[in-house]
DNA sequence: AAACACCCCAACCGCCTTTAA
DNA sequence: TTTAAAGGCGGTTGGGGTGTT
């Protein structure tokens, strides 16, 4: 498929009225701005609202997988991918239900993270070419970087390893005996999380499950892990605060 | 330098579930 | 209670970028 202009857009397509291709900065603009004014939500009403020729579906995506101010970028971590194994030994393609244990990431992301490195893993011949041992190399240097940085922070690794195994063995249980776990350390959400609860209108803390503990308990996790949101050590909420209402840059 | 292979990821599709009238 | 609309999810496709031959 070729994505041939028919109204002007580069590389757009339209079909019932519909654009359909890639987002244009323009669209993203509209759709960022009926988000502000409207929240998330009642997807069908953007294009009547704004103008904006696309579906329901195709605006929910876009700003699911890319506009969403909480969106994670950059590489999946060691730390994340861990867990996207064992929750995927555990649930198999659920990526949505594995991306809600990491959070800013998407299950778009996670689908295709998953694909990329694990699912052709079982038809690589025993004998791997150099070129992917390469890669493998590669990989493991980051990871042992990524170790490194974890022995500098011993007390945070431990905790690290703790809040793994205490999250998993309560996966284990079922959802009856489930209790929620919230480190000690981290018993008060960044400021980021509960903002982010105000503007797409979440439940509020005494409406949680416990299973939103227990993600809130993942989502500190990842950030004591160094991993971020943009690359840059939130050193204090202010800063957190700053990433994640300036996406765009 | 060109051709090829591979990786990454945005976006679409179809189906299923949930919600509201 | 029924039904249509909206939302959500998983699978798939295809293009761009980058590394390798």
């Amino acid at each position: 498929m070729s994505w041939v202009s028919s109204m002007g857009g580069w590389g757009a397509l339209e079909v019932e009225g519909w654009r359909k291709g890639p987002w244009t900065a323009e669209e993203d603009k509209l759709l960022i701005e009926y988000v502000r004014l409207h929240g998330e939500g009642r997807w069908n009403s953007v294009s009547r609202l704004t103008g904006l020729k696309r579906n329901g579906k195709s605006c929910r995506l876009r700003w699911v997988n890319y506009l969403r101010p909480d969106l994670k970028r950059g590489q999946i971590t060691p730390h994340e991918e861990n867990i996207i194994v064992e929750l995927h030994a555990r649930w198999g393609n659920r990526w949505s239900t594995i991306a809600r244990s990491l959070p800013g990431r998407t299950d778009n992301e996670i689908k295709n993270y998953w694909r990329t490195h694990f699912k052709n893993k079982a038809k690589i011949p025993a004998a791997t070419s150099e070129k992917a041992k390469a890669r493998i190399l590669k990989r493991q240097h980051f990871q042992q970087q990524q170790l490194q940085h974890q022995q500098q922070q011993p007390h945070q690794l431990q905790l690290n390893q703790v809040d793994l195994k205490r999250i998993m063995s309560m996966l284990d249980d079922t959802d009856h005996n489930r209790v929620p776990y919230v480190p000690q350390e981290v018993q008060v959400a960044p400021a980021s999380y509960n903002i982010f609860n105000n503007i797409t209108d979440t439940p509020s803390a005494s409406e949680a499950s416990n299973e939103d503990f227990l993600w809130d308990g993942l989502w500190n996790l990842d950030d004591f892990h160094g991993g971020n949101n943009f690359g840059v050590s939130c050193t204090n909420s202010k800063a957190c605060v700053q990433n994640l209402i300036s996406p765009f840059c």
